[in-house]
DNA sequence: GACATCATTGCAACCGGTTGCAGAGTAGCG
DNA sequence: CGCTACTCTGCAACCGGTTGCAATGATGTC
């Protein structure tokens, strides 16, 4: 192929200034017809219109925002992903599939993200990106903030978003999973492949999530008419390990339990070692479902049943609250449905 | 914890010009004050900026980029990680580690990152973000990006770097991971532990990266005075399929390989559970090793030794390379170590 | 035909920084 | 002491949009 020979002249970027020479109106008169503003009639409306997209005007972001007093950019505030927190509890995908999803929702409103990493004391980021007006608001990750930089943004009185959080002392908007419907939903697929005798593997049972996956666990039993056993009920931290020791202790005291709800996908992969090894069949013996839908949760053997939130979802409802609040000054708390993924182990 | 009393007054940002009253000087003044500009005195740079200080004075980002016409942002160009794209070739740990370096790369030279999503055959984005002067430049990952992308780019003078893209028939800036050290750290390793007969697992030989490793693993043996045994080289595609099918032509040629160098982990993977099926032990009767440490690496079973790139150096190096591109419009290529991660499949 | 009303448009002052240029003040030099 | 040179500071004009307000002309009403 021939390189391009109709390349057009240097054509610098042209302002409002140079449209509105071409259209022969004023810069203010360019202004409104690009605004869709009341104030020009609508045949002078499509005719800048036409002059500016014929020239490919674009206008210029950074002016628009300093005489709107608004920048029209989100930050969304990780940590440093290149040293330990990387993936300690959200999936690396999940993180990648919500950024993906926070990006086109604010795009729809015309609104870019901007990323920034802050350390867990640090809190002068809130200044440093409000005051200088690079960001009009923050997403903020549950899983990464601290209770200092929730307080931070409160008492600066910024717009924010978090994900994964309740907010049950504070007020600020927020967009959780429904953990109360992921639990239900997988004890729900247990007993419909005929379980009846369905292990419950928690984190720590202090923490709302749990406790909510617990509760749709309990209510799917209910439903079904099955009685809760607290003997196939146990509680500990997120390890491996810890997931590991208490697969063995339910086999212990419940050998003839036929299916297992883990609260992690780490979990239930623990759990299925340990059942191997103990020399049950997974699903045939036992069938185990797991929460979060890692990356491992595809590749492993079997194939692991699991429960999962979708990350595009999960980004484009924190672009709409924070936008909503940002418009409105409302704020406001939604849950994501959870979905099942079923794969082999149950 | 009793709620703060001493809540500064609502103290509305301030502006260079109340900094400037503040200190009993111009604006002007002000402005050079905190430039560092050699047309301030010493004395009044160090009260102006204690003034400034005391306040909590956050220059006004927006005012600043529209005078000095760049935004001192810089853009990264992803794509829709909620579809299918996601992780087809690079892992997600990968970009997110690189997104993070990049970060405190561009941080450390006053420069913020905007995440951008673009599509496969769409270019107007590099109009929309430079003309409008959202950003400064943009970093792309070779992964993704396409040749219309890069046209599009080199058409509008635009500064960016692309990552893992080696610019043969283009000019422009780029960051990749050396591969032919990393097929050499890999091939090293199975010699140092005895292997003598290793298979050579490849991608599509077309491919720059894949010759590059294969070159590392030749000049290993070489270097070990071993004979290269072209059997015991084999090429095909990433696909998972594909790796298990050359695993068993590569058996049934060469029963008595003793090690298996693949150019991505998930072949390796396919490759271990063939050698498996086979009767072999990984590593006693082979030693695998791959490339990338995807997430799952560390995970199978035995856990897999396997060369990776820095993350976050890679992201450092994005960052240097595309600042120094808009600061002296050089360009320049630069290569990457790659570092060998030893579990326990060799 | 005179006057109030309304739809359009332009003028000019913002937004909050940066910077060329002129001027004030001080020091250096013969 | 007079004159040049140099240091420091302020004025004012930018950067490229937005918007309150006044001005213009057209339309409608009695």
């Amino acid at each position: 192929m021939m390189s391009t020979c109709h390349r057009s002249p240097p054509e610098q970027t042209l302002t409002m200034a140079d449209v509105a020479r071409l259209a022969g109106v004023s810069k203010a008169t360019v202004s409104r017809a690009l605004n869709d503003s009341p104030l020009v009639s609508a045949a002078t409306r499509t005719r800048v219109r036409e002059i500016a997209n014929a020239h490919r005007f674009q206008i210029n972001a950074t002016a628009r925002s300093l005489s709107r007093r608004q920048s029209n950019v989100v930050a969304l505030a990780t940590y440093d992903h290149g040293t330990q927190m990387a993936g300690e509890k959200l999936p690396d995908a999940f993180v990648l599939e919500l950024t993906s999803g926070l990006i086109a929702g604010l795009h729809e409103h015309g609104y870019d993200l901007l990323v920034i990493q802050i350390g867990a004391t640090d809190t002068s980021w809130v200044e440093r990106y409000l005051d200088s007006q690079r960001a009009d608001g923050f997403v903020l990750l549950g899983a990464h903030c601290t209770a200092r930089h929730l307080e931070a943004l409160e008492r600066r009185g910024a717009a924010f978003v978090v994900w994964g959080l309740d907010s049950v002392s504070h007020s600020f908007s927020s967009v959780t999973g429904d953990s109360f419907a992921g639990g239900r939903l997988a004890t729900r697929h247990l007993l419909g492949r005929g379980s009846r005798q369905i292990a419950f593997i928690g984190g720590p049972d202090r923490e709302q999530e749990v406790r909510d996956r617990y509760r749709g666990y309990a209510a799917a039993l209910a439903r079904a008419g099955v009685q809760v056993d607290e003997e196939l009920v146990s509680y500990g931290s997120y390890e491996r390990e810890s997931a590991t020791a208490r697969m063995r202790a339910l086999l212990e005291r419940r050998g003839e339990l036929d299916a297992v709800f883990a609260c992690s996908d780490v979990m239930a992969i623990a759990a299925i070692d340990v059942l191997r090894e103990s020399g049950r069949r997974v699903p045939d013996d036992v069938a185990v479902v797991g929460y979060d839908d890692i990356f491992l949760a595809a590749h492993t053997d079997p194939p692991l049943t699991t429960v999962r939130q979708s990350g595009p979802l999960a980004g484009h409802l924190l672009a709409d609250s924070l936008l909503t609040q940002l418009r409105t000054g409302a704020i406001g708390h939604v849950s994501m449905p959870a979905e099942l993924v079923v794969r082999r182990s149950a």
